[in-house]
DNA sequence: TTAAGTAATTGTCGATATGACACTTACCTA
DNA sequence: TAGGTAAGTGTCATATCGACAATTACTTAA
């Protein structure tokens, strides 16, 4: 029941960037437009927000109604509310931007929205405002990268740091001193070498790593800052 | 026209977190709530989006309607989406900040609000998640405050630099050293001292200064960045 | 006329962080 | 056993930082 006289309700949508790394390149998930206009080009996996769902939640469920995944790391980073955005109707829709294992997300991706990955160097012309919507995503996924321990999520539990400097590489699209990258990395007490190394990119071998949440929330309440610049 | 299928179409609103300056406080703007639910108390200024208008253009109709003020800065930083955030009916809102010279809104203000500012340090309790809006806005307006020339818009034209290191101790609500602030300072090329003091706290007399946008464009072009620190 | 007071402004200095780059290590293979 | 390669550490000049001392400019009261 209408608690608010103003008559104009209008159609909110989420759309989801779903990041994913792989082989050195950071990737993204683009889907098959199915409805008219413009049924058929590539597009950002979206769907509409319901009367009793919480917008937080829609992008939860646009995630994993592509990905299979539950408990995906997604961040709101904005809301694209031009009038005519849409060439259908006016939509208003929010950004979201997910971080997922590709590994585990591409072995269990739903066959209904003819979904691929392109490498974030790589993203084809996109409907509507979409290019746009992954600028933005990419721009506040750098700096989330920078200041809280979010990145991880694209690698598998265990990592080499090695790994972690060619994600840190492909989200920010410069190279990096592994010198200095490392020494940033070195003085974390989150970072816990492992007792295997991964023996599959060099003979001698680059000891593993996993990063504690644990450990670092209980720093963190004691004032400790996670910090890492490309 | 309805383009799409889908049933469930939503009340659409923005709110406003319009921040000013006065006498070394930053503060904000509420108004007495106008309807029901909750009517009378304390809110931020607000209002629905209509159907033919983008939300950036709600957010500027709205700050415009309180106090008056044409070519606002404002900043989008927030949807609230949880599904019943607000009582009287489903409402998803877009949280947006604002940055205006708290004597000229002063002057100009709506009597229709009953608006007046108040300390952030002394925000009373607010309607609904107003309260989480205010403090969301204000890490935005941190952030921002650090890697663009935006306070500059909440001081008049021409100000001191002890004015403006008042107004970064008041948005990051921690002291700042007089020597170090202002040496970050003495290296921006686009600080353009004046030829007049303010003489009105000192003997001594401080020097006034303008922030020359046109030049820093022109450095950012060149590839400079903007940062200052508390 | 001068001393005192105060905000404004600049300077000092040791400690820490940064970028560039050289160097060493571990291990396999030829 | 030499050589190649990715992994990992060390070095050093420079830049930046925080804490704090010192100076400047000006008014007012003695």
């Amino acid at each position: 029941m209408p608690a608010y006289s103003h008559p104009d309700r209008l159609l909110l949508a989420v759309d989801c960037i779903i990041f994913g790394y792989h082989a050195g390149e950071v990737n993204l998930l683009i889907v098959r437009r199915e409805v008219a206009p413009r049924r058929g080009t590539s597009a950002l996996m979206g769907g509409f927000v319901f009367a009793r769902e919480s917008v937080d939640a829609a992008a939860a469920r646009v995630t994993r109604e592509l990905t299979g995944l539950q408990d995906v790391y997604l961040e709101q980073f904005h809301a694209f509310g031009e009038v005519d955005r849409d060439e259908g109707e006016r939509i208003v829709s929010v950004g979201y931007y997910a971080l997922v294992q590709q590994e585990i997300a591409t072995r269990q991706l739903s066959d209904d929205y003819d979904a691929h990955w392109v490498a974030i160097t790589e993203v084809p012309p996109l409907v509507f405002d979409h290019n746009e919507m992954v600028e933005a995503a990419l721009t506040r996924l750098r700096y989330r990268a920078t200041h809280e321990p979010v990145a991880f999520r694209l690698l598998p539990e265990k990592f080499t740091l090695t790994q972690l400097q060619s994600l840190y590489e492909s989200i920010f699209m410069q190279r990096i001193d592994p010198g200095n990258f490392r020494r940033r990395l070195r003085k974390m007490p989150y970072l816990q070498r492992q007792a295997e190394k991964d023996v599959s990119t060099s003979r001698k071998g680059a000891w593993y790593y996993r990063f504690d949440y644990q450990a670092f929330a209980e720093a963190r309440d004691e004032g400790a800052e996670f910090l890492l610049k490309p």
